[in-house]
RNA sequence: UGGGGAGUCGUCCAACGGGCAGGACACAGGACUCUGGAUCCUGGUAUUGGGGUUCGAAUCCCUGCUCCCCAGCCA
């Protein structure tokens, strides 16, 4: 059976502008574009949009895409969160082949090309302080100031950048400014800073450098060097492509075409990786990959797979627009593929105690079970049906609401591959009134798969063999916030405020089907009527823990809420 | 009140040089169902305001309004 996926014809202004440039050769009818993340964070589902966009664009145009780190503040960037970067891209099914690079590997081109500026004229060597250049640099309305040292002598520049680079200085001693103009309406053009002192050890170069050019320096370069025709990236670089178009023009270099769109915005979720780092570093979740938050491992942990984030990824469309999409259109694709894919299994996650009072003591019953239908290709299994079961506390009710299909005093039901049952009595605790167990009978003549299993109900429910049901864990995940927009917040406070303190709820008294015994972590199933599940790595030999990746649409639950708003 | 961007159903995205405003999700109703799942029908609501040009404007012109980004030696 084929997986379905999402083929929307995936056009967008970028694929416009680009099948234009094909058309008329520009760049010899090359497309050739990158991703370019800086390695001090996890990737999140914003980043996935980029990722599916850039390699995506690529692919459908017969051309390249790279991979490179923009490391270039030794300050944030670790080795770790590079491994996670390759592992996140790799996952998601995307392949630079040997085209792996980092901003790093320019470092000496960087700085030829810095020395080069110099020389021209077109760079100087700063002795402001940070404060002294802020206040230079005027405000939105007003003009920048000159900075004293913006006439220093070439060859007084070139011996300053020398030591600069050998290490003479104290950090925030100099810094190398281009020489652009200090009136300009756009800020980024009033002499921007290249390079600046950093005695820090780089994940990848050590202690080779103390200078290291910022991101406005190197960005562009790096894209000239790799011969990108089209460097894609975020509305908020709009004002910076002046900038890189003036380096790569004063230094004669390839010309990439830069074009910008808008980032993702989900709803209820954050996508700022200082706000994503802060929910780590301060424990409201545990760890970069737990199951609530948005980033790829997050995803992945909670049973997400690459082919519904890349579907995601390809119907929300490419726009300058900025937009936040519904946490609900994610949910749909994920629910898409799983219900193509995933094993049926029965899993009861609040257990209530069931005796059939007239089916034979000792006797237990293999029965047929269909694993997936919409798949008869994933066959069948057989489950152990037995006395004395376990159902979900909340398929039964006394009294029954209207509209209730499920198990009542005096209802029938049936039980899913097995037999139609009546609910005969209600065992309740003496003190608390809680219903501790049911008495049903069955009627043997209703047996699924039978020729004259004929009689309907209503109410189908899923159950397990109490004898033969293992026990599990099982973490239920709500929306990390409660606000749609988790920046909606009053004066003084901030995101925190709008944190779901509910977001994680742990079921430990679980019983699930003994056909998952074993189960390894990663596999996903959908728990009969409840949802889609995941082993997650926590699982030992003797313990499974499911993580819910979404549940099941629930109708009930609306018509509930109709009927509790009249 | 400088510069750069953006405004189309509830939410996203379409409508390629003016020609019946379309799709997905969400929502509502119905059919079907041994998952209140899936599937299948059906339905409603949109061009930022105001002027023009035109037989005809989301699209062209003028003029307002609203929103986002920029004053890191972050990216």
């Amino acid at each position: 059976m084929k997986i379905p996926t999402n083929s929307v014809s995936p056009s967008d202004f970028i694929r416009d502008i680009i099948g234009e440039d094909i058309k008329t050769n520009k760049y010899d009818g090359r497309v050739h574009t990158r991703f370019p993340p800086e390695p001090n964070g996890y990737l999140h589902i914003g980043h996935a949009k980029s990722i599916c966009l850039n390699f995506g664009i690529a692919k459908e145009f017969g051309g390249l895409c790279n991979l490179r780190f923009d490391d270039t503040n030794p300050t944030k960037e670790q080795a770790e969160f590079v491994e996670s970067i390759i592992g996140d891209i790799r996952w998601l099914g995307f392949d630079w082949e040997d085209r792996l690079f980092y901003a790093s590997d320019y470092f000496d081109k960087l700085y030829e090309f810095a020395v080069q500026l110099i020389k021209k004229g077109k760079a100087y060597v700063d002795s402001l302080t940070p404060d002294e250049i802020r206040e230079h640099r005027g405000t939105l309305t007003e003009p920048g100031r000159e900075s004293p040292c913006r006439n220093r002598s070439v060859e007084e520049n070139l011996d300053l950048f020398e030591r600069m680079r050998a290490g003479e200085f104290e950090d925030g001693a100099y810094v190398l400014r281009a020489k652009i103009d200090m009136s300009s309406a756009n800020l980024n053009m009033r002499d921007p800073v290249m390079y600046r002192i950093l005695h820090a050890t780089h994940h990848r170069t050590g202690d080779k450098w103390c200078i290291y050019p910022t991101y406005d320096f190197a960005h562009g370069q790096s894209d000239s060097i790799e011969g990108i025709t089209h460097s894609i990236c975020t509305l908020e670089f709009e004002d910076h492509r002046p900038l890189y178009d003036w380096f790569l023009d004063q230094l004669d270099i390839h010309h990439p075409r830069q074009i910008e769109f808008a980032r993702l915005n989900l709803s209820r979720t954050i996508l700022s990786k200082r706000k994503l780092r802060q929910l780590v570093e301060e424990g409201y979740v545990n760890g970069w990959d737990d199951p609530r938050m948005p980033t790829i491992s997050g995803f992945r942990r909670r049973g997400y797979t690459p082919e519904a984030i890349r579907d995601f990824c390809e119907r929300i469309g490419v726009a300058k627009n900025e937009s936040t999409i519904d946490i609900a259109l994610l949910e749909h694709y994920i629910r898409q593929d799983l219900n193509k894919r995933a094993t049926r299994v029965m899993a009861v996650l609040r257990p209530l105690r069931l005796v059939i009072d007239n089916y034979p003591e000792d006797s237990v019953e293999e029965l047929v079970a269909i694993n997936n239908p919409e798949d008869a290709g994933m066959g069948t299994r057989k489950v152990p049906f037995s006395r004395v079961l376990y159902i979900e506390r909340d398929d039964f009710r006394e009294p029954p609401p209207k509209k209730w299909f499920r198990l009542a005093p005096g209802r029938e039901a049936r039980l899913k591959h097995a037999y139609i049952i009546k609910c005969e009595r209600v065992v309740r605790d003496e003190k608390t009134g809680e219903v501790i167990e049911l008495h049903c009978s069955y009627d043997p003549e209703t047996k699924s798969g039978e020729a004259k299993a004929g009689r309907k109900v209503k109410g189908t429910l899923h159950w397990v063999s109490a004898a033969h049901a293992i026990d599990a864990e099982v973490r239920l995940y709500d929306h990390l916030f409660l606000k749609e927009n988790p920046d909606d917040v009053g004066e003084g406070s901030d995101f925190r405020a709008n944190l779901n303190l509910h977001s994680l709820e742990t079921l430990t008294a679980c019983k699930v089907e003994s056909s998952l015994a074993g189960a390894k972590p990663g596999s996903r199933y959908q728990f009969f009527r409840l949802g889609y599940f995941c082993v997650d790595p926590d699982s030992s030999d003797g313990k499974l823990v499911f993580n819910r990746t979404v549940s099941l649409r629930d109708t009930w639950a609306k018509i509930e809420e109709a009927l509790r708003n009249g």
